[in-house]
DNA sequence: AATGAATGAGTCTTCATTCAT
DNA sequence: GATGAATGAAGACTCATTCAT
């Protein structure tokens, strides 16, 4: 469906910068290059993409830790995911946000855990590997901290944003602070 | 000011059960028990109230955590703040989330750092002074740990209320975990 | 473009019974028998027909001056004109004065010109032919005269309303007056 | 009356500026320095200020001929009549357009005559001792003679504004056109 | 499947007017 | 007389959604 990915794309552009509640179904066609109706041939109504944007940013995501995340040493993983997280969030600005207070709005809420779902589980797995290496402690349960994990990550990477540029180096002084704390918190040797 | 407190009272209520984009004017005024226009003699549209209501909820938070948070050990402070963020966040439901969708849609986001000052604040105190009592470890810098912990528990706050009531044991095993998760984060010692 | 023109002339008779600024865009549509937001796909705003009401209306007295101002005699011609002007004016009641306090108040006052421009090159052309002919005075220039002469005979025009019905004759005197007034500004001869 | 002085100058500034239509009492008020409900014991409505308006608008034009127009040549006086009120118009700006459409508006349009009178009259006369004279021809009837008069200097006074200020001297062309026109239309001799 | 003109319910916002102080 | 906070009716304008082509 080649009219769907432009509908979905020309939304996330379209949230992206105007915000969920300014952006006009008339704004996202005009985008996708379709006509108005056309819309609600793919979807029913202006929430309903919001899973979709949900899932092609979670794929994104994920491809994209795939491929940076190679190191052997957990405690090198860890920083590689922050890094990841942490531009993957940068460069889609505004959107992160907006997906969640956009599925709020829409009471799709439920399908976070689901939309989420890949990420947690491919964290879940490296932190059981990296139990079983010994290069973490015992007692943590991956599943749970895969979540916390996760959430301390964005809720910092949306912190970062606060900060102008001229402070780029406080940033990154809060950031080499999250990796020292989640190193501790997992009990993360070399 | 006693009409702009009933505003500002009405408009949390109203957020907090409509959400911000089904709630309107009318909605806000009606509750307040005044006239549509004087409204507008106090916040020139509908989404500037929202920094007035996010100094609320976190006046509420403050005046919570003051109470609550009394033992002399660290790692007992620790538990007794994630209860009282949590039980807190509970309460006002969406409230919170609406607040952070309600600021980033607004372009006040800027005053997010403003607003959580107090809290971020109250934290960093307190950490500094477990730095100097020793029970927690030495490499911390207390403001950005602060702004990491209160990030890791809201959003940990927020995934709770995706468990539906039967599944009360998980939320509290998410729970816990995240307890040790910020002990060993800390390198809290009792 | 049909609808358009159900607009103008739905706005014509709403702003000629009304006013300007009793009349709503509620008033005009239900007129026109179209919705609301139809409205805002040809004009974006209340004013913005002004122009396209104003082109209308000349039009019309072109159309009636071309038809009835026939007289080879150039004083004959005179008095066809303020008798056809007269006419006109009377026939689209508070219109005229409307569509010159509706161009006031919207900056579409700049337009005023260009819409006039036909009913002043078509007088203005008479009074060239008149010259050549001898039959009025060397010393006219034509394009200015013929926006002083409009501007006299619409005043005017304007004055006759303020009689009431028992003042005919009094109506007819100041007419005829305006005529022999005009005659003699134009040193025009038989 | 201070206060009510103080009203009318406010208003006629505000008009002027800003157009009757969007003008508000809150614009009026302000500028007189006054509160909101003060206006109310002067003056029943918005638009119930409009003959206040318009008498010293009149009152001032007619100041201004009184002390302008002083030579003893009726062709000399003809000149002063149009420079004086030319200029009076243009200090006023949209003022005397904003009186016409304002009165149209408000159904006060019958005191047009009342309001004007003076003015009329006092032309009028002029016109009367010019016949007497025989400097001005004797068909002349003063009364509908001045509206006319009136009405053509008004009218051409408008269409001024509409050139821009590099055709000044366009400008002075039609002015002095018009004074010619006058002449003629009048007999006047010297 | 695609179009895009048309719809009209719904909302924000303004502002003349009132009235308790 | 003076105030100005409060009112609430009224109107301009938006935009998700429909449907004839």
């Amino acid at each position: 469906m080649e009219k769907r990915e432009r509908i979905i794309t020309a939304a996330i552009e379209a949230f992206g910068e105007k915000g969920v509640e300014k952006t006009t179904i008339s704004d996202i066609v005009k985008r996708a290059n379709i006509a108005q109706g056309t819309y609600y041939l793919y979807f029913p109504s202006k929430l309903s993409v919001m899973p979709d944007i949900a899932a092609v940013f979670v794929d994104y995501l994920m491809t994209e830790l795939t491929n940076n995340v190679t190191s052997s040493s957990f405690k090198q993983q860890l920083i590689e995911i922050v890094d990841t997280v942490f531009r993957t969030t940068d460069e889609h600005k505004k959107l992160a946000v907006l997906i969640y207070s956009g599925l709020t709005q829409s009471e799709h809420l439920q399908q976070w855990e689901t939309i989420y779902a890949p990420l947690y589980d491919w964290l879940s797995e490296r932190l059981e590997t990296a139990k079983q290496a010994g290069t973490i402690r015992q007692t943590v349960q991956a599943d749970y901290t895969a979540r916390i994990i996760v959430g301390s990550i964005e809720s910092t990477a949306e912190q970062l944003y606060l900060y102008n540029q001229e402070e780029d180096a406080k940033a990154n002084e809060h950031k080499q602070e999250l990796i020292q704390f989640l190193s501790y918190a997992l009990g993360a040797s070399d």
